[in-house]
This record gives C-alpha cells, sequence and structure tokens, in this order.
DNA sequence: GTCTTTCGTTACGAAACGTCACGTTTGTTC
DNA sequence: GAACAAACGTGACGTTTCGTAACGAAAGAC
C-alpha cells in the first residue's frame, strides 16, 4: 500500500503537509496575540486573525492549554537553539567568554520577546497545574541540559578553573552525577554547583528585568549592572583570576 | 457633627470596623483558594465559601483584578515585614550574617508560599497590563526599599567591606545615588550594584525553585545548593574575605 | 420613629469556552 | 472517472463565569 510505504518512508503526504503549516500558521499567531494582547489569548481572535472560526482551531488543539504548551514546547526548543547557537560561537579554551555569551543570550532572549519569556518562565498559567507538566517539562529541561553540554564541552578542553566555591554538600555530591546524563564524561560537581549559581542569577536578573521590577533603573544603568553581573560571575566560576585586591584594609 | 469628629479623630465607626473585617476575610479566603486552586480563582467560590454571593464580593471590590491587586499589596508588605524582623535580628556589625539572614528570609518566603510568591513575582496576570502597575508597583519596590534601607543600616555600621566588583559604570554611578531616598546616608554605588546582584542571585534561585524547574534536584541537595550560594554573595559582597585559594595552578 | 446609607440577594445580559451536527473540500480506491 | 472515506470548516447550541441592575432588609443617624 502506498500509504504504509509513505508511513514507513516519513514522506509527509500532501494533507500531512497543509495541516502542519496550518499548525505553524496557529503558532505564529497565537504568538503574536500574545505579545500584543498579552496573556488572554481569545481563541476566536486567533481564528479570525486567520480568516477562520474559532471551532476550526479545536481540529488541531483539542484545549487551549494545548495550545499554550505547544507554545512553550517551541519557545524552550528556540531558546535552546539561540543559547546553542551563541556558545558555539565562542572559543572552545575561553571559558569567560563562553560565561559572558550565555548570559548575554539568556538575557537577550528575555529581553527580545518579554511575552514569550513570561509564557516560559511566568507563574503556572490559570488552570496550568498538571497538564503542562508532562508534556512542557521535558522542554523545559533542555535549556538546562543545553548549558551543561556546552559547558561539559568546554571542560572537555581542560579550561575550567575552580570555582569561588569548592566544597559542596554531600547530598549534591551524588546527585550531581546522577542527574547528568550516562555519559562517561561529567561535570565535576563543585563546577556543576557553579553553573546552577551563574543560572539562578542570570535567571534572576532577567526575570527582575522582564517583569519590571528594575523600571526605577534607566536601560543604559541596567546595562551597566548586567555587564558587572557578568564579569561578576566570571569571577565566581573561576573563569577570570580574583581581582589583585589592592584597596582592601 | 458626629461623623467629622469620628473622622477627625480617625475612630473607625461600627460600620467601618466591621466592614473592615469583611474585607480582611475576602482576602484571607481569596488567598486561600489561591493556594488550593491555583491561580484562576473564581468568585463564586469566594463568596460561597463565606456564606455569601457572588454578587455581594463587588460591594467590596470593583473587580477581581482589584481584588488581586489587594493581595500583591498585603503579599509585598509581608514580605517586607519579614524580610524586617530577620534583618533586625542580625547583629549590626556582622554583613555575612545580614547577607544569610536576608536570602534565607527570601527564599523561606517563597517555599512557605508558592502561591502567594507566584502571585507577587509571576508573570504580570492574564489582563493585569496596566491596572496593577499603578496599584502594585509601589508596594512591590518596598521589598527593595527595605533591603536598601536595612544595607544602609549595616553600612552606617561601617561594616561594609568592599564588595569583588569595584568599579560601576557611569550611568549607574549617578542613578544608584538619586534612585535612593534623600537621605544624606546613602549607600555607595558598588555596594549597591553588589546587593543588586545579590538580589538577582537570590531572586533567581527562589523562582526557579518556586516555579518547579529544579525538580530534579532533592530537598536536600537544593538546601546545599541554596548554602553555597549564600556563602557565595558573602564573598562577592566582601562580607567574607576571599578563599586563601591554595589549590590554583 | 422615620430616613438614609449600606449590605446582600435574585434576576439578567455579555463574553468566552468547548461541543455537536451538518455541508464541503480533498484524497483514495476500484 | 465515479463512488467512497476522511479531514476540514461553519453555524448553532449549552455551559460557565464575569459583571450589572433592580429590589428588599438591616444597620446607624437625626
Amino acid at each position: 500500500m502506498r500509504s504504509t510505504a509513505a508511513e514507513l518512508e516519513k514522506v509527509p503526504s500532501r494533507r500531512e503537509r497543509v495541516r502542519a503549516a496550518t499548525i505553524k500558521e496557529i503558532k505564529a499567531t497565537a504568538m503574536r496575540m500574545l505579545r500584543e494582547h498579552g496573556a488572554d489569548l481569545r481563541f476566536a481572535d486567533i481564528a479570525r486573525e486567520m480568516g477562520m472560526t474559532a471551532p476550526a482551531l479545536y481540529r488541531y488543539y483539542a484545549d487551549r492549554d494545548q495550545l499554550l504548551s505547544a507554545l512553550m514546547v517551541d519557545g524552550f526548543a528556540e531558546m535552546s537553539t539561540q543559547l546553542t547557537a551563541a556558545l558555539e560561537a565562542t572559543e572552545p579554551d575561553d571559558l569567560a567568554g563562553w560565561i559572558r555569551a550565555a548570559a548575554v543570550s539568556y538575557r537577550n532572549f528575555a529581553k527580545a520577546d518579554p511575552a514569550r519569556f513570561s509564557l516560559l518562565f511566568g507563574l503556572p498559567n490559570p488552570g496550568f497545574g498538571q497538564h503542562n507538566q508532562h508534556t512542557s517539562g521535558p522542554a523545559a529541561g533542555a535549556t538546562m541540559a543545553t548549558l551543561e553540554q556546552s559547558l561539559r564541552a568546554v571542560i572537555d578542553k581542560g579550561q575550567l578553573a575552580h570555582p569561588l566555591i569548592r566544597h559542596v554538600g554531600p547530598q549534591w555530591a551524588t546527585e550531581a552525577g546522577t542527574a547528568q546524563a550516562a555519559d562517561g564524561a561529567r561535570i565535576p560537581a563543585d563546577a556543576y554547583q557553579a553553573l546552577l549559581h551563574f543560572l539562578a542569577a542570570v535567571h534572576g536578573f532577567a526575570c527582575l528585568e522582564t517583569f519590571d521590577h528594575l523600571h526605577w533603573i534607566s536601560d543604559q544603568a541596567r546595562d551597566e549592572l548586567f555587564e558587572a553581573q557578568i564579569e561578576l560571575l566570571q569571577l565566581t566560576t573561576g573563569a577570570l583570576p580574583p581581582p589583585s585586591d589592592p584597596g582592601r584594609p
């Protein structure tokens, strides 16, 4: 049978192609409405924007939550892609550059599209309890996985200096290994700990900035603060040597 | 007139007292529903829980958003109170203790009531665009103001060592002064910068933890990671001297 | 003891979600 | 090429929730 052959060859039929295109258009339209009209996207609006009626969308997404979940999955994937691209553009022996690239890419992802960042990292949305946990949960881990894999590549180049905090707790010492993929090459527990401290700082800055908790600071001053934060993180991860400290009493 | 006298003496009449009590009960009930049933609190549920009907609530809050704003104002105030209490319990000459107390208090506030933390720091809620900006905006600044004032008190004791990052950007150098209250005593720009780095790190950790982005780490390991983060922040703010660094090549 | 203000309820309209039954288009099969 | 099947899209509908309006009851004011 042709259909079976097509399935085996994974050649998308015409139907599947047009359906995929429709899904893509739905997601693009929904994302645009999300940017323009905030988190309360109306199903009818998306449909009207596409020259359709609301019930037609239910052929593609059974639920508004499922559409949002799809947007989240795409968002995490896109974030991971951007992070990967930024990190691959760095020299493999330049941990300080890696830190800077990761931080800047993370922050730029939030600044370039605050609505999407809110979708990904804002509070669990209205009536969004368990559903997205299973669909977008793994996708959310992709960001961490990206950082982890990329950092491992840097470490494999032997370029990881010691982070400021060398000692780790006993429980974390064991989990830092098992939490990572079963590859032989693992990030040392102290470096992994430093990576999480890095992530917390960058994520915290991005959240504060994106959710307008730093509105009392001008854009330029925020840039300067972030630059200083990058340098601080380069210090704490051991990418830069600590200052000579001449002024200390 | 009696009413005028009562107004001048600010003695709440019986009517005002019972109304205030009702408002308090509404907020308490709403907060409980928020904890139990997630962010999608239904007006009818709150009313039924109180033995009332939904339209009665509109005598107290014109809008669901206004109720949420009131909850946010209370939440920020409570957070500020808890922070203040924790910071006042520290010795005035112990910056490291101050850092620890602030970090632990911040994180505990999030852990003790994730729903409230989500309400305060999650994404701008559905259809929550400009409204809360003006009502809860100032309240949100209270947290920062609390940290700032308390830190200033510590600095006034002459106990602020130099943070790891000493230099600041030009724009921030000017804004760090004007952003603070017009008191004579101001936090130096570099220390204020370090305070924001501290806030970003702690807030980021709290967000990641509260919004389940660290679900793959056990509670105990998370505690250890946070402990290490505290120590790291004590180092970066200059509360602790940098390690003697014996192991560096 | 009346008179006003506030409070609460029942009834109602608007908006959005999601469903259902019904044409219409598209692709498949003989 | 014609009958058939599947997917698609539409209009109409039921449901839920928000918020409003009109009305009755209880309190405090004079």
